[in-house]
DNA sequence: TGTATTTCGTTGACGAGTCAACTAATATAA
DNA sequence: TTATATTAGTTGACTCGTCAACGAAATACA
């Protein structure tokens, strides 16, 4: 296997192998494969946030974050508060639940990440981290702008 | 916004968000959102693969790339073949439709990929490829060695 | 104040993608 | 040769994710 020309198709490629380790993994807890990105930014950062704001942070449409969230606190992870400033705002927090099996589900995302990057000296980690901020800024940006003049 | 700790969350992102780039443009030529990859690879390296072979290089299930295939082939841009020498192969070949359509399709791509390293110098682009390649075998070979072990 | 516009969330319809069960063709082995 | 197992592709049922239309709450503005 030779490295592609095209760093989407790389991408793609990863993001799919990721897939095929995630899945089986995250089934054993009861979280659906459009689900455990929500549930990751909620219980590994901050809790509290409105499904506008996780659409836009996952991007992905907020019609599939209704339903991902409405599944995810149908099985107990997360539980939903009306905000009391803004009422169109709905709050998502994590419950005891997602707590409790907080660690070992963790596990299963450093694993991932120790096998992505196992020959990986800290320098280059460093490098492959900046190299993908900077491109998730650049495609980010991009958007951002054609939104902001043509389409909107 | 700041570098995530997560490469696979990266990952993901900069996949859905050039996903965004990539869906109105596509459509235009009336290419659907889960068939560009399969047309990329035929209409820009070679044609005449199988099914299974497809589906193994795209990394997803066989039951979709039958159906993506169906989908580009009603839309005039593949036609298939059975395999003289196995029966059970369809063969995949891109069409005189896709050839007409191949320098403007293909730009969409290029774009694409100036968009995401445009402030990255020669070296950095290498290096970059040089890492989505060992990531990608990373955990191709971790998915491969459980396949032959306990799964299969 | 009342009217128009924007924002947040929901719904319905549909294409994308997975999983399991199946058929048919080939390969293996007695 | 015949029985068995494997491989390539298809189908049905299901979840994921998008798009467009909508309702309700908040905001802007006359």
């Amino acid at each position: 296997m030779k490295p592609y020309k095209s760093f989407i198709r790389s991408i793609l490629k990863i993001q799919r192998t990721c897939q095929l380790y995630i899945y089986p993994r995250i089934a054993k807890f009861g979280v659906g494969r459009g689900q455990w990105y929500f549930l990751n930014r909620l219980l590994f950062e901050n809790d509290g946030l409105n499904q506008e704001t996780l659409s836009e942070e996952m991007v992905v449409d907020k019609a599939h974050t209704t339903r991902a969230i409405r599944n995810l606190e149908e099985n107990g992870f997360v539980c939903c508060q009306k905000d009391e400033i803004d009422g169109r705002k709905k709050k998502v927090f994590v419950t005891e639940k997602s707590r409790e099996i907080e660690s070992d589900y963790h596990q299963i995302f450093k694993d991932l990440n120790a096998i992505l990057v196992k020959d990986f000296s800290g320098e280059e980690k460093e490098a492959l981290r900046n190299y993908l901020h900077r491109m998730m800024n650049n495609i980010q940006e991009f958007i951002d702008e054609s939104e902001r003049t043509s389409g909107h």
